[in-house]
DNA sequence: TAGACGTGGCG
DNA sequence: TCGCCAAGTCT
């Protein structure tokens, strides 16, 4: 019978062990005591509004609090309550958003606030299923909003929970899949307490952002560490396992900095643009191989020329930039050219360089690179 | 469902 | 400098 104990021993792993949930039971009590006390006081923990709460969540999707706050200072200035957000033009917002990253995220913000006022009488929906139905909440945000925001006792697994859980129980494999994933989810499950679930759950993510952290992890300074079998083995790190990624890409690009009376040429990316598509910029193209810079100059003017209906200047070469969009690693040569429109019909859309914050963070640091090198010049 | 999506912090 | 990874969602 062999084959049945194999059969079993491997079932078994897709339920925690009774002893298993003692040790993750006795997280709840020490963790919501280190955060009571060591808390960051972020401008999202102000008060409980579903609508701070929805928009700090999303803002936070992939990107680090330090990243956010600024950005969302800056957004709840300007779209205090749902319903300017659903009044407000999309390039407006994503020029809000720019920077940020995931511009997806700005764009299915508003349609949401749309959905809400049309749908749900301006305030965000209580339950699970209809904050779902909204674009861009998905498992996690909904649960972090559920329970922040509404005081809904459901677990929250984003990152950090998974790391932190990992650890505490050294599960090997991929904590987005298969056993290691079951066991996650009844361990988050069993770890959350009825009272205060939002800032059970806040302190879980806490702890893996300042603690828990992926590399150089602070056990002396754990809540949880008594508990933590991957501490006990001395080598946290190894949980979870790293995670397979795509082999970075090098491509060159030229940039063209058309600087006009008016200012800086920017013109929409195409749908189908390989990155950025449909968000403002100044106008870009592949090409092969790294270009000298004299290359690049005489072959930006003839792409300006073909293109645009300007009387141009003298193409200058200015620097390269690196930058890199997800598996992308952009070589960026960027290339200045005075230019006057010829036909007032076509004029262009221009920004100043101190709007340039409008920009996607590429195009950001094109354009100040190019104000960069002529003041210098 | 695995891959795409932006950017910056940090070791 | 460079590579890993981040309070994920969508298709």
């Amino acid at each position: 019978m062999g084959h049945l104990k194999t059969m079993s021993s491997r079932a078994s792993n897709r339920k925690l062990t009774p002893s298993q949930r003692n040790r993750v039971r006795s997280i709840t009590t020490p963790l919501n005591e280190w955060y009571a006390v060591r808390h960051r006081d972020l401008p999202w923990r102000e008060n409980q509004d579903p609508y701070r709460v929805w928009i700090s969540e999303i803002m936070l999707q992939q990107t680090q609090v330090k990243t956010v706050i600024p950005y969302y200072e800056r957004f709840m200035g300007r779209f205090p309550t749902v319903v300017s957000l659903s009044e407000a033009d999309e390039d407006e917002v994503l020029e809000y958003w720019a920077g940020l990253g995931y511009y997806s995220r700005g764009r299915n913000l508003r349609v949401a606030a749309q959905q809400v006022v049309r749908d749900h009488g301006g305030a965000l929906p209580n339950d699970e299923a209809g904050l779902r139905s909204l674009p861009g909440i998905g498992e996690y945000t909904a649960a972090a909003i559920g329970s922040i925001a509404f005081d809904h006792a459901v677990p929250v697994i984003d990152g950090n929970v998974e790391r932190v859980l990992a650890r505490y129980l050294t599960l090997e494999g991929d904590p987005k899949k298969g056993d290691s994933n079951t066991l996650l989810r009844e361990a988050a499950r069993i770890a959350l307490p009825n009272e205060q679930p939002g800032d059970h759950n806040q302190a879980m993510m806490e702890l893996g952002a300042t603690v828990c952290t992926p590399r150089a992890p602070g056990c002396g300074d754990c809540p949880i560490a008594s508990g933590c079998r991957a501490n006990k083995l001395g080598r946290p790190e190894a949980f979870p396992p790293p995670r397979q990624r795509r082999k970075p890409e090098i491509q060159h690009w030229l940039a063209a900095v058309i600087v006009t009376p008016t200012g800086i040429v920017v013109r929409r990316a195409a749908e189908d643009a390989p990155f950025l598509k449909t968000q403002w910029g100044v106008p870009l193209w592949p090409v092969d191989d790294a270009p000298d810079p004299r290359q690049a100059a005489t072959k930006l003017r003839a792409l300006v020329r073909s293109e645009f209906d300007f009387e141009l200047g003298r193409a200058s070469y200015q620097a390269e930039i690196k930058h890199s969009i997800t598996y992308r690693s952009l070589r960026v040569h960027v290339v200045t050219i005075p230019a006057s429109t010829a036909n007032e019909q076509t004029a262009p859309r221009t920004v100043q360089v101190g709007d340039a914050w409008k920009l996607p963070g590429l195009h950001r640091k094109i354009v100040e690179c190019a104000a960069r090198q002529s003041t210098n010049n």
